[in-house]
DNA sequence: CTCCGAATAT
DNA sequence: CATATTCGGA
């Protein structure tokens, strides 16, 4: 057999009286990228073995135990459990050598223990296994080794080895040379095997990340909620640097766009006969939690022109500068997005849905504050080499990966905390009722992703110069202040649901799953449009051009992988000019 | 003492 | 470059 191949996550029991060799041995064979488990007491190991049946695919036993007689030990697991046992003890006199094995043992080492003789450990395990199928099939013939073999991983693949996926299964370089394995037990010189961050490996840190919360986040909590045996706190530690590193530039990224943005923006401030709708993300300030990247900005820009605020119902086509502008607006039929971009943080719209009584000259400046802890809901990072060329466009990790159909990112074991947003908006001009305001509200959310189910709680609208009055029965504005400048609104209940696409995919999207959420969510001092089940947060959208988004492609991960090189053939002014 | 994370090493 | 290791500080 191949005894470069080494089981990663086998899970080993190793029972020593003596911590100091506990700990060796531990360490040792944590290099071995195994699962251990360490005893002090044989007796306390036995009942460890009887609690957690088939948790374990080998012991290694100190011959020498205070409370029970290794060989009793080895006894009572060769019978209960029938578990390969391997003896050790300091010395080795031949008698106690030949006692355990005839006891049992499937092998006996001397301390001090080489890397070397722990690294084939799990040959015990196969061997053992082997013979258990060869008895089942009532053949013992060898060249059904290629079979026995095969049943044997296919049986125990995940079980025993627990591999997250047959891209994990570690390979050992061949470095069975017999020479740089000669390390003994002080285990200082034993390289570890490299923890390679697969796709599935990333995916599960980032589900750790999500459910944990931004702001909370630490190497030991992650590295406790992605339950990979094998993998170390320094493991994590350095990735999660690896990430955040990724996170920042991608922010910084995003605020050189804002600028741009900005500077675009200013740009229109001219044209009064456009309604401007610009919804901009944030931190949310209370929950600043000192990562730079965890603050997004992404400013929507919606405008609507006189022309089209007249048929504000029509998804008449657009007259589009660019043809594959009017494509993203088919697909997002509702929208009229004329052009959008994300990445560069500015949606805009030529036009949008509104009500018919809009005052063109109206100007509405929309912010949006997310509450996700400025946590991207979803968050991937991605090797280019995976995908197409173009995906380094957006950096290096800006593709999603599969979603991991082995782990589902389900509701059960995912909460992704639902961002809040929390919309202001200011009105120059003529709005004089939340009415007004609210269809360009949802249409910004929606703009943002047609799959966002989101639930419009409250606004908080700030109107230049007149008190709003709500004429929806349910909505309510009162002023807060007299200031006829700045008049501070707030509006509850407004339950306007901005579902586009009920779709059950778009539960998954998010790794939240509606009725999952929770009814308490803190409430924040603002009151906000809840995005349910968003899956997007502010990076993705920025991360993601709105081409895609607005697409629908979000529904579906996979494509997302072929969109996102696609994409760029959708290029939206901010973004790809 | 543990844990974190920036700096540094490989 | 990606990951590991170190090391000082909380």
């Amino acid at each position: 057999m191949d005894a470069t191949a080494f089981p990663y996550g086998l899970r080993v029991l190793v029972v020593d009286d003596d911590p100091t060799w506990l700990k060796i041995l531990e360490k040792m064979l944590r290099k071995c990228s195994y699962e251990v488990t360490t005893c002090g007491l044989a007796r306390v190991a036995l009942d460890i073995l009887r609690e957690r049946k088939n948790k374990f695919d080998i012991v290694i036993s100190d011959v020498n135990m205070p409370d029970m007689d290794g060989f009793k030990l080895l006894e009572h697991i060769g019978l209960e459990m029938d578990l390969p046992v391997i003896m050790m003890s300091i010395d080795g006199e031949t008698s106690r050598v030949m006692k355990g094995v005839q006891h049992g043992a499937c092998d006996y080492l001397l301390k001090p223990v080489r890397m070397k003789e722990l690294r084939n450990i799990w040959q015990h395990v196969y061997r053992k296994k082997m013979h258990e199928v060869k008895e089942i099939e009532g053949n013992d013939s060898c060249d059904d080794l290629q079979i026995l073999r095969n049943s044997f991983e296919g049986l125990d693949e995940k079980s025993l080895f627990m591999r997250s996926d047959s891209d994990t299964m570690r390979k050992r370089k061949d470095m069975d040379k017999d020479h740089a394995d000669q390390e003994s037990s002080d285990g200082n010189t034993v390289k570890k095997a490299r923890v390679v961050w697969s796709v599935d490996l990333h995916q599960k840190f980032v589900n750790a990340v999500n459910q944990i919360g931004f702001d909370k986040v630490g190497p030991k909590k992650i590295l406790d909620l992605m339950n990979v045996p094998g993998l170390t706190r320094e493991n994590v530690a350095s990735h999660l640097q690896k990430y955040r590193l990724y996170l920042s530039r991608l922010q910084k990224q995003n605020e050189e766009r804002i600028l741009g943005a900005a500077r675009q923006d200013f740009s229109h401030k001219g044209t009064s006969e456009n309604l401007n709708l610009r919804s901009s993300f944030q931190e949310q300030p209370n929950i600043g939690n000192g990562y730079p990247h965890a603050s997004q900005n992404i400013q929507t820009q919606t405008k609507m022109l006189d022309s089209q605020l007249e048929d504000t119902k029509s998804t008449l086509p657009l007259p589009a500068p660019d043809k594959k502008r009017t494509l993203v607006s088919d697909v997002a039929d509702s929208q009229n997005v004329t052009s959008a971009s994300s990445l560069g943080g500015v949606l805009s719209f030529k036009s949008l849905p509104v009500n018919q009584d809009r005052k063109p000259s109206e100007t509405m400046i929309l912010e949006c504050q997310t509450w996700s802890g400025g946590i991207p809901s979803k968050q991937f990072m991605q090797y280019p080499k995976h995908n197409h060329e173009r995906c380094d466009l957006l950096g290096d990790y800006s593709c999603l990966p599969k979603p991991d159909l082995e782990h589902p990112v389900g509701p059960s074991n995912l909460y992704t905390p639902p961002p809040l947003i929390s919309m202001s908006c200011s009105m120059e001009g003529g709005a004089r009722d939340f009415s007004d305001v609210k269809p360009a509200i949802m249409d910004c959310i929606k703009s943002l992703s047609p799959a966002m189910r989101c639930t419009v709680d409250s606004v908080s609208v700030q109107l230049s110069d007149s008190v709003v009055t709500s004429t929806d029965g349910d909505l309510k504005f009162s002023s807060v202040d007299g200031s006829p400048s700045n008049k501070d609104c707030c509006l509850d209940q407004t339950n306007s649901q901005g579902t586009l696409r009920p779709s059950p995919e778009s539960s998954i999207i998010g790794g939240t799953e509606l009725a999952s959420l929770p009814d308490d969510l803190p409430n924040y001092p603002l009151h906000g449009v809840s995005f349910e089940n968003i899956g997007l947060s502010s990076i993705d959208l920025l991360h993601y051009s709105d081409a895609m988004i607005l697409s629908g492609l979000q529904n579906n991960w996979y494509d997302e992988l072929e969109f996102s090189s696609d994409m760029m053939d959708y290029p939206s002014i901010d973004l790809f000019v």
